[in-house]
DNA sequence: ATCTATGCAAAGCTTTTGCAATCGT
DNA sequence: ACGATTGCAAAAGCTTTGCATAGAT
């Protein structure tokens, strides 16, 4: 599969189904979504090995970590750059399809003195589920709401 | 102050200092790194304060709390939208000056079903200080190397 | 006097780590 | 057989919370 043989060199069931299964979704799980879902087929596997195994994975540029949506870290089956939607009420995460976004373009070489490797770039919003259930005459203090997370 | 009556009935010692030390500041201080200083002249201010006030601050749009930047928040005084830097060996975050990213426009209306509210521009490059002292002859394995932290 | 805000300590949540056992090569 | 990888449990790091007290209005 997409394993680096100088990064890992043993392909184990567990990190072979735990990246198998972050490629097939297109969420952006957290590692114990991931682990609750990797239990099903892996009773024995350990919390600990999930996060290993994605910082491996991360590291070697074969997924991609989102630290830049909140406390809990997400990760992204999709490697290649794009940018993010995230929802402020429910906290799901989407892709941005289009970058329409005026916002593609190749890095600046350097930016404040830093020199620079690499952007995120996260809109925030309320998705669609969130959005209609969301009216003002029902929530009048305007509270964070979290309808069904998916 | 800037502190909305609604949101913040009393104006306590605390709060006033609080946000005045983190508005005199141009760097993204953690709530820790605030607490510390803040200690010098409240011997007896808590942590827990300083926590609560910081998010009151930033859900009042006083003050820009930055989740986007590792596992520890930041906080930045400057509430107006503009782009950081993050230092991804030592973990500084700076202001980007111009937006001369093409990253500026206006926010598009909707992604993706979401009705946007917000964006957050991140660049990840090194700092002038780890670029110093990060030369391929001292570091062989390309390990992270925390210079001095300011 | 009222009721918000504080300090302290404990709890919570996510992530990391030590170590012996296991498993891929 | 060798050593990378795992599972477990404990530790660590950051943040939040409960509760009695202090303090702003």
């Amino acid at each position: 599969m997409t394993f680096k043989k100088n990064i890992f060199p043993r392909i184990t069931r567990q990190r072979e189904m735990l990246l198998s299964e972050l490629m097939s979704l297109d969420t952006h799980p957290t590692a114990d979504e991931l682990f609750e879902r990797l239990r099903r087929r892996l009773p024995h596997i350990s919390l600990a090995t999930v996060y290993r195994n994605l910082e491996a994975l991360a590291a070697s540029g074969t997924i991609r970590k989102l630290e830049t949506c909140g406390r809990q870290a997400r990760y992204d089956g999709n490697a290649s750059p794009h940018a993010h939607v995230r929802c402020v009420r429910c906290g799901r995460i989407d892709d941005v399809k289009d970058v329409e976004t005026g916002c593609a373009g190749p890095l600046p070489r350097e930016l404040s003195g830093y020199k620079i490797v690499g952007r995120h770039i996260e809109y925030d919003g309320i998705c669609p589920r969130c959005r209609s259930c969301e009216k003002q005459s029902d929530n009048p203090k305007n509270e964070v709401i979290f309808c069904n997370r998916s």
